[in-house]
RNA sequence: GCCCGCUUGGCUCAGUGGUAGAGCACUCGCUUCACACGCGAGGGGUCACUAGUUCGAAUCUAGUAGCGGGCACCA
């Protein structure tokens, strides 16, 4: 046979996924049954910058791994694939390789810059879509979708038109997040918090006409250059008597009054509040309530402004910081300053502190979107978060606290907002600029020469895609989808946001269930970070382990943050060679056989292995599709990896292959053959959803795999496994019966090796091996498998009886239901070591049957415990005497 | 500050009211004709701590400690 004895992923890896592309078979229309039900899935779309990591990684195996198991199911398949413009990170890039030409984006000017992204785009975005293929991701090529695409473009600014049409987007002058680097304005998502070891200053303002003073404590001296008032609680008995007095501001000689603000908590600090209306979030709320003028002395180079007096203009923030001290030092009226930690706000790309500014700028009103995503929560627990603690209290909560949304950006990349201004100032907006002209009834337009927030597109990309506004096909088959997979840290920014637009204008849910990847920690468990430059490249994890093996890792990763290890990723890597090792086996004896459903039947002949491995395959394809309808990715791993390794390898094999490798071609060896191949080919299905290579190299290399074995959905399509029908659990070929009898000569081989290795009974040589047992059933399997056991536990002679009559030089073993065994060793035993050694199992025994006889003495228990609980405790204690009665005579004979 | 989660063998993690599990690591024995990325046999945990509920708790409740996450307008 021409099979190598060990698997090369990479050679698998080389060529399915090109076919399968090639075939058409990730797209839903390789399915042609009209009545098949519909499964679809959206891509998380990565930035068009990014490259692939473990979080995608993960995310796509798990999509992918749905997505393969419904197909093979019969169900329409799509998962649809593209990427995201990411506005400010692709700006970024563009505008660091252009510096290394020594231009500015300004010296492009806007249009050669925006032609400059998009030549970037086609030139190196989009290296993910490389790496997914390697993934062997099933995505549907054929619809892929960038969120700047003109039949994106135009659901977006369709939306826009609407949701203003309806007074939902408005603009407005107020106070937002400014990133001076970025030289945009951010949402308050966008935005990090941060621990910040700073100073808190004490500052004293003198009251105009007097001697007295009004200390105020702050973080942002030189903002003072900006105060037009100084709040103070109205409860706080302190400050009474100057509510409504004037205050001489230093510096500058403004005279601004105190106010009372219930905001202002007296607890804090001096209690009395510095109030700088243009630079602070709160105190922009206390100026509109008090009518205090907005100075605005900080720019958005966060330089300060003429606004700030000539002493000041020009510096940076924090240079004028400290001028401020030192002159209030120098006047006498810095009080103290003390350490002090704070949270600072940052860019969440560039990590600049940000400036909170006063500026003109779109927004959506967030009031109507909240209401409907809340009511669907509630009224239809949709989505369905999973896990469901804690993601769906985080989701509803944010929901409910839950402010305006800043979607315009001072950008060049991203959708231009489409309104536009009149000469006189008046704003239109409109679908084109020939309908803004229209309805102007002037060509003298200029276009808001700002960008939407990229999350504005995102939030469409369940709809946008599918061809909305239009009512497509794939629109009406697609929408709404059937579970999105991200990570955590976008449930704000993206998730709920689909959700909402997709109450607006979908009026349904974009999707029935929501699912949180765990997160995947270095090893010592940080977050991976490029920063930390900590993060494991998962394309060098392919080529280590391989495509399959890393596939299974991730999907055991499960919503469960872990730390990465290399030693699980090669533990799946051996499996894979197990596999292949099974299978080339299976190969090495097919002559004469072929894969045939029919064999996955059972007939009164059917040896009672055979009838094992039926029941447990039938187990196994029913545990792991319960753990998928549950997104229990983990739970199917474990059992597949179980049932393969274990079940099939292990026993499954060993027991078949005396028949299997006979040199005589007759009917028991062609259907031992046969059932070999065949439940081969069945464990291939179940794995193929998980490891896609390995499983399809496999399936096309056993005989009589051909379109005969494909779901009748995909009866016209080439022969694959990814297009074979994934296996259904026929309950009539579950047989407890057959696996109590597989499993008491399974148990019966196992102690007879247990004795061998305790004796250091050489390998090679044969033992005599005596079995009793009194019930007529388990005596008669054990005889049945006779020929089983003698290869198995490389036993010479294998005499069955119902009474054991061994000779006294014997290793003896006890067994469930009452079986004896005696392995005689006449001359090799030492009676003494053996004696120690059941005496051993016998206090194992009574110390179990002790605490079992604890329980069942206690009248409580008896009395309250379900009764066949106590039924069952009573007839495990009857099965221990027995053993222990049995072990005693053993001692005793000795001697 | 408020809310939430986690704590199980040396390591990484499953389990979640009725006899403690896996993989890796460890010990012993094997070139047994699919596989040494293997085969066979073993050792190892009072499931963080305390109190409670229960006939029974690793599993439920409360608190404590450590770790982690989400939210927050404290100048």
């Amino acid at each position: 046979m021409e099979i190598p004895k060990q698997y090369d992923p990479k050679q698998a890896e080389q060529h399915h996924y090109e076919r399968w592309e090639r075939s058409g078979f990730f797209a839903p229309e390789i399915n042609r049954d009209p009545a098949a039900p519909v499964f679809s899935i959206v891509i998380p779309p990565p930035n068009v910058t990014g490259s692939l990591h473990m979080g995608h990684a993960l995310q796509h195996t798990m999509m992918d791994v749905l997505s393969r198991y419904k197909r093979m199911d019969g169900y329409r398949t799509l998962w649809l694939p593209g990427m995201d413009h990411a506005g400010i990170s692709t700006q970024l890039m563009v505008t660091r390789e252009l510096k290394k030409e020594k231009l500015t984006r300004h010296d492009l000017g806007r249009e050669k810059f925006v032609e400059r992204v998009w030549k970037w785009k086609k030139e190196s975005g989009g290296q993910i879509t490389l790496q997914m293929r390697r993934e062997g991701a099933s995505v549907d090529w054929s619809r892929e979708k960038f969120t700047m695409d003109e039949d994106l473009s135009r659901a977006v600014r369709e939306v826009f038109v609407r949701l203003y049409d309806d007074g939902m987007i408005y603009r407005g002058n107020r106070i937002v997040n400014w990133c001076p680097n970025d030289q945009t304005v951010l949402s308050d998502l966008e935005v990090q918090k941060e621990a910040h070891a700073g100073k808190l200053y004490y500052l004293q303002y003198p009251v105009k006409g007097s001697n007295q003073r009004v200390t105020v404590a702050t973080t942002r001296p030189e903002t003072m250059l900006g105060d037009t008032g100084v709040a103070v609680n109205p409860k706080d008995d302190r400050y009474r008597d100057v509510v409504g007095v004037t205050l001489e501001l230093p510096l500058t000689g403004r005279q601004v009054p105190v106010v009372a603000d219930e905001f202002v908590d007296p607890e804090f600090g001096t209690g009395a509040v510095k109030v700088t209306p243009a630079h602070d979030p709160n105190d922009y709320e206390m100026g509109q309530r008090h009518n205090l003028a907005e100075i605005a002395v900080i720019d958005q180079h966060a330089k300060m402004t003429n606004d700030a007096g000539a002493e000041f203009a020009g510096l940076d923030r924090y240079q004028a910081r400290d001028l401020v001290v030192e002159k209030f030092a120098g006047l006498g009226l810095l009080e103290k300053v003390v350490d002090y930690e704070f949270s600072i706000s940052k860019c969440e790309r560039c990590k600049t502190v940000i400036e909170p500014l006063t500026s003109t700028q779109w927004f959506l009103r967030m009031d109507h979107l909240r209401d409907m995503a809340l009511q669907l929560s509630r009224q239809e627990k949709k989505p369905r978060f999973v896990p469901e603690i804690p993601y769906e209290k985080i989701y509803t909560t944010w929901l409910e606290n839950l402010r305006d949304w800043t979607i315009s950006r001072q950008l060049w990349w991203g959708h231009q907002i489409p309104a536009w201004y009149t000469p006189d100032g008046e704003v239109v907006v409109a679908r084109t600029e020939e309908q803004a002209r229209n309805k102007a009834g002037t060509d003298q337009l200029v276009q808001d020469p700002d960008v939407l927030d990229t999350w504005f597109s995102s939030a469409l990309w369940p709809f946008s895609t599918l061809g909305w506004p239009d009512e497509t096909d794939d629109l009406k088959t697609f929408y709404p989808t059937s579970v999105l997979i991200t990570a955590r840290d976008i449930i704000f920014l993206w998730v709920s946001r689909m959700v909402m637009t997709g109450m607006k204008f979908m009026h349904e849910r974009p999707f029935d269930d929501v699912f949180i990847t765990g997160t995947i920690l270095d090893p010592h468990g940080q977050r991976m970070s490029k920063t930390k430059a900590n993060g494991v490249d998962p394309l060098q994890v392919f080529d280590k382990f391989g495509v399959d093996a890393t596939r299974l890792k991730l999907a055991s990763v499960g919503s469960t943050d872990v730390r990465w290890n290399d030693k699980q990723v090669e533990s799946y890597r051996n499996f894979a060679n197990k596999i292949w090792n099974a299978a080339r086996f299976c190969l090495m004896n097919a002559d004469g056989a072929k894969v045939e459903a029919g064999a996955l039947a059972i007939s009164g002949d059917t040896p009672l292995h055979d009838r094992w491995i039926l029941s447990r395959l039938n187990k196994t394809s029913q545990v792991v599709r319960n753990a998928l309808a549950d997104y229990e990715f983990h739970e199917a791993v474990q059992v597949l990896y179980h049932f393969f390794w274990d079940d099939f390898c292990d026993w499954y094999i060993e027991l078949s292959k005396t028949e299997v490798t006979a040199e005589e071609d007759n009917v028991q060896r062609t259907r031992a053959r046969t059932t070999l191949l065949s439940v081969l080919e069945q464990a291939l299905r179940l794995l193929h959803p998980f490891m896609p290579y390995i499983t399809e190299d496999l399936w096309l290399r056993l005989p009589g795999t051909d379109q005969s074995l494909l779901h009748p959905a995909y009866k016209e399509a080439e022969p694959t496994i990814m297009l074979a029908a994934y296996p259904k659990a026929q309950s009539e070929l579950i047989d407890e019966n057959v696996e109590w009898q597989m499993q008491s000569v399974i148990d019966l081989i196992s102690r007879v090796r247990n004795i061998r290795s305790e004796m250091n009974i050489k390998p090679g040589e044969a033992v005599p091996v005596m079995i009793a047992a009194a019930d007529d059933a388990l005596r008669s399997v054990f005889t049945a498998n006779k020929n089983q056991i003698k290869r198995l536990a490389r036993a010479g002679e294998v005499m069955i009886s119902e009474k054991l009559d061994a000779p006294r030089a014997s290793a003896r073993a006890v067994l469930a239901g009452g079986a004896e065994l005696a392995v005689p060793l006449e001359g090799l035993i030492d009676f003494e070591q053996e004696r120690q050694r059941l005496r051993k199992e016998r206090e194992k025994l009574e110390s179990e049957s002790a605490k079992v006889q604890a329980q069942l003495s206690n009248p409580q228990f008896v009395e309250r415990a379900p009764a066949e609980k106590v039924t069952e405790l009573r007839a495990r204690i009857e099965d221990i005497a027995q053993r222990v009665g049995q072990l005693e005579q053993t001692i005793q004979n000795l001697g």
